[in-house]
DNA sequence: CTTGACCTTTGTGTTACCCAAAGGTTTTAC
DNA sequence: GTAAAACCTTTGGGTAACACAAAGGTCAAG
C-alpha cells in the first residue's frame, strides 16, 4: 500500500499518516526504486489501533511510547491505565473550566440584552465587556482555547 | 511605569505585556535614553480590560479589533455581541466533545477493571485499547486537546 | 507522449504565551 | 565609587496535531 491508501483504509488523511511516520508511530518500508513509502496489512491495524488510543485522549508522543514498548515485546497496558488514569481528573478540569466560561458568555448576553452600546470616550472602551467583574488574581493558566473561525472552503 | 510594574498591576507575567505589545493591543512610549517601554495609567486600564475580554472567551486578535475600533472612536460593542453569540454554540459543542471523552475514558477503566493485561504477541499490541470500539468514520475535527505534563517547578 | 493523479521533501501557519541567551541599564549595597 | 543584583532590550525557539503550498519526481491512461 502507498500512503493515500493506506489513509483510506482508516479513514484519515494522507498528511495525516505522513505526520504519524515522522513521529515514528509508524515505520514503512521503502521501494527501492522510486523512494515511495509502502505498508504492509499489520500497519492499517495498527493505524486503526492509533485511531482508537486518539479517542481515548492519548497523545501522540504517548502513542509512540505505547507502541514502542508493544514493539520490544513489553506489554503497555499498565501505561495505559495509569495515563488514562492520570489524564481523567484534567479532562474533568477543563470541563469545568469551558463550562464556567459558556457561563460567563450566556450571563454577559443576558446582561447586555438591555444595554445600550455607547461609544468610546476616553473612560469607556466597551461598556459591556467593563460591566464585567475584573478576573480575580488566581495563578491558574487560561484557558488555552483557539477561536477558530476556520472552516471548510 | 516599566513593564514588570503594569504586569504586576494586572496580576500577569511581564511576557504578556510584552506579548500583547508584539501583537499591537498595547502601545507604550519609549523612553528617549535608554528605550525602555513606559506605560500611564490608561494602559493599566487597557491592560485590565484585555483581561476581562480573554476571561469571555475572545482571542488576542479579536481583542485587537475591537480595540482598534474603539481607538478610532467606534463602538465595538455591535462586534463584541456578535462575537460572543456566535462563539457561545462553539464552546458548548466542546464541551460536548469533551464529556463525551471523558465518558469514553471512564468506560474504558470501568471495562479495564478485570482484564489481563497480556503480552503483545503480533496480534495484539494492547488489549485493552484494541478492545474499544473503532471510531465511526466521521468528518469531524479531532479533539485538539494537550496532554499536557507541564507543572510548576 | 502528454496530461493528470499521486509521490517526495521542506517549510510555514495555527494559539497564547513561556523561556533562554546575549547584552545594555539602573538600582542597591558595601 | 564601584561591583553585583535586578531589570530592561531583542531575537529565536518551543509547545499539539496536523493542514497546506511549493517544487519536482513518478506512473497509469488515452
Amino acid at each position: 500500500m502507498k500512503v493515500s491508501e493506506l489513509a483510506k483504509g482508516a479513514g484519515v488523511t494522507a498528511e495525516t499518516v505522513r505526520h504519524y511516520v515522522r513521529e515514528g508511530l509508524l515505520h514503512p518500508e521503502r521501494h527501492p526504486d522510486n523512494g515511495y513509502q509502502l505498508f504492509a496489512k499489520p500497519d492499517l491495524e495498527r493505524l486503526r489501533f492509533i485511531q482508537r488510543a486518539r479517542t481515548l485522549g492519548f497523545g501522540v508522543a504517548e502513542i509512540r511510547d505505547i507502541l514502542d514498548h508493544a514493539d520490544h515485546g513489553d506489554s503497555p497496558c499498565p501505561m495505559v491505565r495509569d495515563l488514562l488514569a492520570s489524564r481523567l481528573p484534567q479532562i474533568h478540569a477543563r470541563i469545568a473550566e469551558l463550562q464556567a466560561l459558556a457561563e460567563r458568555m450566556e450571563q454577559a448576553l443576558e446582561t447586555w440584552a438591555d444595554m445600550p452600546d455607547g461609544t468610546p470616550d476616553g473612560h469607556s472602551l466597551c461598556r459591556l465587556i467593563e460591566s464585567f467583574p475584573e478576573p480575580l488574581q488566581t495563578d491558574e493558566k487560561g484557558l488555552a482555547d483557539a477561536p477558530s473561525t476556520k472552516e471548510k472552503p
